[in-house]
DNA sequence: CCTAGTTCGTAAGGTAACCTTACTAAAAAA
DNA sequence: TTTTTTAGTAAGGTTACCTTACGAACTAGG
């Protein structure tokens, strides 16, 4: 009596999981040093992945309000990893790019990930791996929808 | 070339997937009110699955440090949604036990809980949804065997 | 029994990931 | 040309953690 459903039970473990997975990529990322946070590693790598683009654009992307952005990207720029060039068709704007300097620091975090990665599949057969992902990402494109939808106040 | 390999793209699909849980999960439960931030409800969820308990195991089935544990308890003290009272066989533990005063909350939680299953499972196709929380507990199970390696220093 | 080492909870203080609000400068619309 | 919108940012707040340092109580070893 008064027991929320079974699948509660369920939810939170996704939950947990979040908190895992999150907790693992930053021993990781503290482990092949960088220097970096998880939040400026993330964001290092939206810059790689979308490169040259306006901050409003990555910020979107990242599913952060643009003044999140504002301090990785200061951080990222004062370590001479990125830097912010005047968009030629608006003053205002600003558009991101990578310097040389980023290569390595990208290789070890594309490391980092590699090792949540294994870590988190080591026990799931190969067979199911590819499932899992594309599960994955329906769930990312179900939770986007809300988030953005709260976002249109 | 200097590209990370392919798969890197996923990992960070499943960072950013965990982000998103979090969020929706804190999002959901400000509409529900409770008045709780996120750790304190997943502490009073906690506390309810495992009644009786003594913090360090609490602390431990949530993998969080003692110390982080005793901020909530707190405030859900304080509250007066929980009580800590002394374990008679050792004068220094005490046992966390919920008051009737948490039950509506409870429910309140299970609710949110509720929305962000819907929400992140509402792609994906019924049948498909039994293995995907077969596939992240196996995940969440991998993850937590590193996070405790590292805790034995 | 008594001393030495563990364990339980906790006070103090820190870091990182965010967010909101308020502002300036520039562009776009009216 | 005035008004409204948009791009970035300074200032300051909240929450989720963690580490370090302790005192009080249990447990062993002699």
């Amino acid at each position: 009596m008064g027991l929320p459903e079974p699948n509660v039970g369920v939810t939170m473990l996704v939950v947990d999981l979040a908190r895992l997975l999150r907790r693992n990529f930053e021993a990781e990322l503290s482990k092949v040093d960088t220097g970096l946070t998880a939040g400026e590693a993330r964001t290092l790598f939206y810059v790689w992945r979308l490169p040259g683009q306006r901050q409003a654009v990555l910020a979107d992307a990242m599913y952060v309000e643009p003044m999140t952005l504002v301090g990785y990207l200061d951080t990222l720029e004062k370590a001479g990893l990125i830097k912010r060039c005047t968009d030629p068709s608006d003053r205002r704007a600003k558009l991101v790019e990578l310097t040389p300097k980023a290569q390595p620091l990208l290789e070890n975090i594309g490391t980092a990930l590699h090792a949540v990665r294994s870590r988190a599949l080591e026990n799931i057969p190969p067979d199911k791996r590819q499932v899992l992902e594309m599960l994955l990402q329906t769930m990312k494109d179900g939770l986007l929808e809300e988030v953005s939808k709260g976002k249109q106040k």
